[in-house]
DNA sequence: TCTTGAACCTCTAGCCACTAGAGGATGTAG
DNA sequence: CTACATCCTCTAGTGGCTAGAGGTTCAAGA
């Protein structure tokens, strides 16, 4: 019926640490416990830490996550908000995207460098010149 | 003649208490000290800082910044590690980009939810249900 | 019933690259 | 000589875990 905390861990590829993280952080309500004091799960436990495991693989972050578990639970509600979450997370990932593609542009001119002495390396003399590149941020 | 930490900083555009970090770490030698303790810089220490800075703003680790740093000043030698590193960067960029730009489609998708109520919600679906995304990292 | 040992427990500290803040000292311009 | 911007050190916090110490519990097999 009930799980420990090793048997959920696999159900959800949760490491077991973490989850006790979750836990501390408020993601995951306090299980009861055995006598001895070890954690005992139900199976709807296991649904909501696969829900916290697949937004924090869409990168969601953890304020993100505990906002969208508390819209989750209330069927009759609109997803305005959860649409705007997501929105908002997707705008940052593209961010991320066109912050990195220049990033890669840069570097990739760099490394046409042809293994000369160090004195004369395009690498070293990008680094060491200047900002040309003041525009890009990580 | 010598620049204060707080000179340094507007020269360089690093942060103060960053530039005290670069020295506890290592990256920056200590400077020379006033008789009352405070910081004085000379005008190469802003080439090396300036160095870091370009290479922090380019995403290279701390670590790398240092192993650059040490070949960056044997002039004679050959460039090849300070290209091997450089490379080794840029795959790890090209490697986050591709994760992200999945990441992106599958947002995309879910997005394209229109406000319905919770219980019907493309997005709550996809993050309760299976690992379809079980590809993903971050 | 007892023993073994895998799995559990709590607590603290570490990772990266900073950033923030407390509480006090220094240095320079007027 | 005073005011006050800037400097100093030290500690702790950020996010999202991960690692390890040192000890306890639980379930299966003898």
């Amino acid at each position: 019926m009930s799980l420990t905390i090793g048997e959920l861990s696999r159900q959800t590829q949760v490491k077991v640490p973490t989850i006790r993280y979750y836990e501390q952080i408020g993601l995951l309500a306090e299980p009861t416990r055995t006598e001895g004091q070890q954690r005992r799960y139900r199976p709807e436990d296991v649904r909501r830490l696969n829900f916290i495991r697949h937004a924090r693989e869409l990168g969601f972050e953890v304020e993100a996550i505990r906002q969208l578990l508390g819209l989750a639970g209330d069927p009759d509600r609109s997803c305005g908000e959860v649409h705007d979450i997501t929105k908002a997370h997707l705008e940052e990932v593209k961010d991320k995207i066109a912050r990195l593609t220049a990033l890669r542009d840069e570097l990739e001119t760099m490394v046409t460098c042809d293994h000369r002495r160090i004195s004369e390396c395009r690498i070293i003399e990008v680094l060491a010149d200047h900002g040309q590149c003041q525009h890009l941020e990580h």
